[in-house]
DNA sequence: TGATTTTAGAGGTCAGACCACTAGGATATA
DNA sequence: TATATCCTAGTGGTCTGACCTCTAAAATCA
């Protein structure tokens, strides 16, 4: 047990703090875990004696920082998945303070490249074998973006998890999932998803031969790749700057 | 302009949203600064056509994202000083996933480490003098602890900024603030702070002199000092392992 | 058997009354 | 005049309870 006791920060809404607080003992003495669904509101906010408002200000505020999940009809349930630290807030501060993409680009290669290098140091058989089926199974989907995308993403995962530290891991998929939109059209379009599998197998090797180092390097270069490609994929297509704001998510 | 568009993401109340995304769009053509000012919810939510409920939502989104700050009696403000991403998330889902000390201590050296090395390629003038200054703070509140961490801390955020990627500096701010409690009592129960501010002024020589190996090297063993530390004085007060959660959050 | 309709359960939104906090102005008091 | 106290306007916080919408599964029909 380790998280130092972080209570309502100064001026947080007392009521939906109390909510707060309640789940996150249920969730520090075990009885919520990943996956479980709250009771209904009505009900819940019965046994918490407050407002079915009220209660509902504190889901919300849990929603948004990614630890519950809520569904429209069905119900309200314990985050699933890998952890992820700010869900939805990159978006938000990057535009509030002026993030731009190198920083992002710079940020994610840092990470990876460290979390790589920590695989490549306490990685686990198990690892070992998701991140070679990955590997393989990108080969075999070379000609299918949307699958090729699936693995990719799974053996960056598959890293970070054999990195040890769930922090870094959470941090760094914040980071891939603010990029994922635009990552998504640039393996779409690059021809070069057997190189990229080639890359991914280089990274492998590196890891499983417990060469830190090399792990680094090939993850960077990896990175630094993509980060290119998507460059001049964004510079082709014609700049749409008119207005800051083009809502043009389709995709 | 970079940040991939990232609307909301499914499952999330519509009207919320759109309080998000009109306030998004505020803040990326620049109507909305740090530090300004909502109107009050009963007007901003007849402006809206939404109801006040449903206003609140979306705000309380935004506040659990760090992105606004909402005082009560005074009104709703948009966040200034350092962004830090996912707030207050790092606690809760640290007990959902079993984050521990030691990887927060990891993720933070791993962090500042890389921190101080950009700081050394890219700082400027008007950084190193801030941190010179900073330094000579600490030497100057010695003997009382609890300005001295305000130095300590400004010193550490400077370095953040001359990194010049925000990014990395917005994690970092988010660990370190997940840190702070227990390292408020560290520095406070150690007699050491003479030993560190000299360490301080080490990384601040080897920045200025644009030694990015040297750098990262020291601030990694500083901070490496500041665990091992508080460790110790940890193991020194008896454990409370009875309950898992024993709200002893006094102090 | 398979497609369609119904329905129960859960979350989403709303309106409007009332409570609580903050800051600053008005007033009383020394 | 200086200071302490009270009052009040403005703003967020909470509550109630009715009604809307969505989902998934059961019931029904073809």
């Amino acid at each position: 047990m380790a998280m130092p006791e972080k209570k309502a920060q100064a001026s947080d809404t007392q009521l939906a703090m109390q909510v707060v607080n309640h789940i996150r003992e249920r969730i520090e003495d075990g009885t919520l875990q990943p996956g479980d669904k709250l009771p209904p509101e009505r009900e819940f906010a019965r046994k918490l004696k407050i407002s079915r408002a009220s209660l509902r200000t504190g889901i919300g505020y849990l929603a948004a920082m990614g630890v519950m999940k809520v569904r429209h009809g069905v119900g309200t349930f314990v985050v699933d998945g890998p952890p992820e630290i700010g869900k939805s807030s990159l978006g938000l501060l990057g535009a509030l303070h002026g993030f731009e993409s190198w920083q992002m680009f710079e940020a994610r290669m840092l990470l990876e490249g460290n979390l790589a290098a920590l695989a490549a140091e306490r990685g686990k058989e198990e690892h070992f074998t998701a991140m070679a089926e990955e590997v393989a199974e990108m080969y075999a989907t070379i000609d299918d973006p949307g699958e090729y995308l699936i693995h990719d993403v799974r053996f960056h995962r598959t890293i970070a998890q054999a990195s040890g530290n769930p922090i870094l891991a959470a941090l760094m998929e914040t980071i891939s999932t603010a990029l994922y939109d635009d990552r998504r059209k640039t393996v779409e379009l690059s021809r070069g998803l057997k190189d990229s599998a080639e890359k991914h197998r280089e990274i492998f090797r590196a890891i499983r031969a417990r060469n830190a180092a090399e792990a680094r390097k090939v993850m960077e270069s990896h990175l630094q790749l993509a980060k290119t490609a998507q460059e001049h994929e964004r510079a082709g297509r014609g700049r749409r700057n008119a207005h800051p704001r083009t809502k043009e998510n389709g995709s």
